[in-house]
RNA sequence: GGCGACGUACCCAAGUGGUAAGGGAGAGGUCUGCAAAACCUUUAUGCGGCGGUUCGAAUCCGCCCGUCGCCUCCA
């Protein structure tokens, strides 16, 4: 099997993947929390986790991504007070928790399947796992990790001395900064609650051995991910502004309850920004992925966010995402050429035995796969395949070079490795070839536009490409006297 | 204040010691009735700045400048 290497936050290096099973990949990715339509830092994240997945399955790996979706539990402030994100808004519009988490859950996925984004293979839910939980507060308290203290229950960072090992963080520092809740039950500041007491007035809230409460922001991750993955899986994955403290406390949850190492390889995301600052509410730059869609093509936008490395941080601008959007025209239009020659014929791709003739197809795909390996270098990937591009396109122009043999092997070959596995073009569109109703009227019109460019009727002629174009069809007149079309948003 | 990342052409963006991928935009050309698409040529003696290590540095080290992130929920 291909090696694969991977930047691992925990050592700070790129390291060669080894699973914990051989042939198997346990991975989890933290998930987003249903209080609000994702924007495009969320898809820049699952995007990345996606093309990842689809990697590791594609070199041969049976993959078991867990990722969780949050529908409990987070402050608004700070670890200890403020308002659940979710209750505000469901206090707001005056509907119950659970509405305003269906209501974004959906929207969520809706997002993400127009992204290209494969689903998880499990999507567990925090509500769905409080007995658990309780379970692991439980068994920290036992274990002398953890603490109560009037209804709450910490996790003492003094017993975990590994605590600051992901993040490069010292106990000492966190709490020489200023925030610190002085007025706290806990034993130190830099304590982090891993069950909260529920004030009257909390809707969401569940009955435990500490009274009612709910989770702490930390603990899920740790109770879903060990119960679908065990005590030691291979990756953890999740954005930058998570590694503290959210993964950072993961670590000493579940390091603390099993004795065991948690995650082998921490793989983090890194961020958004739109014209070059931060998203954020308070500025309105807040740029969600369903108003990017209204905008730009939802696969162009996932090119786009292909189009730089997951660990680099990604600058959203309309002048950009276009950029990536013609680049993108180009590949499109090169699989429509293809299919045309091939007769849409689809076959097996043997990737250990490329043809270098006519197309050098073993040079682009060990480019491809070179990049890949290295740590999911999806921008490198691309650029393999915009190589070979030149190479098709010349092929096509001379006219002949490709017999249909030829050209079903390079389509097949570009729609595994751009569509299967980077999910930049649709491996199944065929909206523009089907024998549907429009088609035929486009060929009609094309075949009037015909007789009238052999009558020298250019007036005529033109005006029913211009026409044409207005409703998104461009037509593109042959070498060989023959017109096609496409269609364009 | 502490920790960390980044700074590559007009824009986006790969490249971690061997002499600057790829995409967009621009310029010239081929093809075409004209377009579109495609192809060819062209656009960074230089990779924020200044020093240093080295036969050799965008790549390693130091300092400076700038941007961003984390240290409070956040992908």
């Amino acid at each position: 099997m291909t090696d694969i290497y991977l930047y691992n936050t925990l050592s700070r290096q790129k390291e060669k993947f080894a699973p914990v099973s051989e042939g198997r990949v346990g991975i989890y990715v933290c998930g987003p929390t249903v209080y609000n339509h994702s924007h495009i830092g969320h898809g820049k994240s699952y995007v990345s986790f996606d093309a990842i997945i689809r990697f590791f399955r594609f070199v041969g790996y049976k993959v078991l991504y867990v990722q969780n979706i949050t529908d409990v539990g987070h402050l608004t402030d700070n670890a200890d007070e403020g308002d659940d994100k979710i209750e505000k808004e469901a206090k707001r519009d005056r509907m119950n928790p659970m509405e305003i988490v269906e209501t974004f859950m959906r929207s969520y996925f809706e997002d993400m399947d127009r992204l290209g984004v494969i689903r998880p293979d499990i999507s567990p839910r925090a509500t769905g796992h409080i007995v658990e939980q309780i379970e692991l507060a439980r068994k920290l308290i036992e274990r002398g990790y953890a603490y109560e203290a009037a209804g709450n229950v910490y996790f003492d960072v003094s017993k975990f001395p590994d605590y600051g090992k992901l993040s490069g963080k010292k106990v000492e520092d966190l709490v020489a900064g200023a925030r610190i809740d002085v007025r706290s039950d806990k034993r130190n500041p830099a304590d982090f609650a891993l069950w909260k007491k529920a004030e009257a007035g909390h809707i969401m809230r569940w009955p435990s051995p500490w009274g009612d409460g709910f989770p702490g922001w930390h603990l899920e991750c740790s109770t879903m991910s060990m119960k679908y993955l065990g005590d030691s899986f291979d990756i953890h994955g999740g954005g930058l502004d998570n590694q503290f403290p959210h993964h950072e406390c993961e670590i000493a949850q579940s390091e603390a309850a099993t004795g065991k190492p948690f995650v082998r390889y921490w793989i983090h995301n890194n961020m958004v920004t739109v014209n070059g600052t931060k998203m954020s509410k308070s500025l309105g730059n807040f740029v969600t992925l369903k108003d990017a869609f209204k905008k730009f093509d939802p696969i162009t936008v996932r090119f786009f966010i292909l189009q730089s490395h997951y660990r680099s941080p990604l600058d959203y601008s309309d002048e950009a995402v276009e950029g990536a959007g013609k680049g993108l025209d180009r590949l499109k239009n090169v699989i429509r050429e293809l299919r045309g020659l091939a007769g849409d014929k689809r076959v097996a791709v043997d990737f250990a035995h490329l043809p270098d003739e006519p197309i050098n197809l073993r040079r682009y795909y060990g480019d491809w796969l070179a990049a890949m390996a290295d740590d999911f270098n999806t921008p490198g990937a691309i650029a393999a395949l915009f190589e070979m591009l030149k190479d098709v396109n010349s092929a096509i122009g001379s006219g002949g070079v490709l017999n249909a043999d030829s050209a079903s092997l390079i389509y097949s070959f570009i729609l595994t490795l751009a569509g299967d596995v980077l999910g930049i073009v649709r491996s199944d569109d065929r909206a523009e070839s089907g024998r549907n109703i429009e088609s035929s009227l486009i060929n009609l019109l094309i075949n009037l536009r015909l007789d009238a460019r052999k009558n020298r009727d250019f007036k005529l002629a033109d005006s029913i490409r211009s026409e044409l174009q207005n409703m998104g069809v461009v037509l593109e007149d042959k070498k060989d006297g023959t017109t096609t079309f496409k269609v364009v948003r």
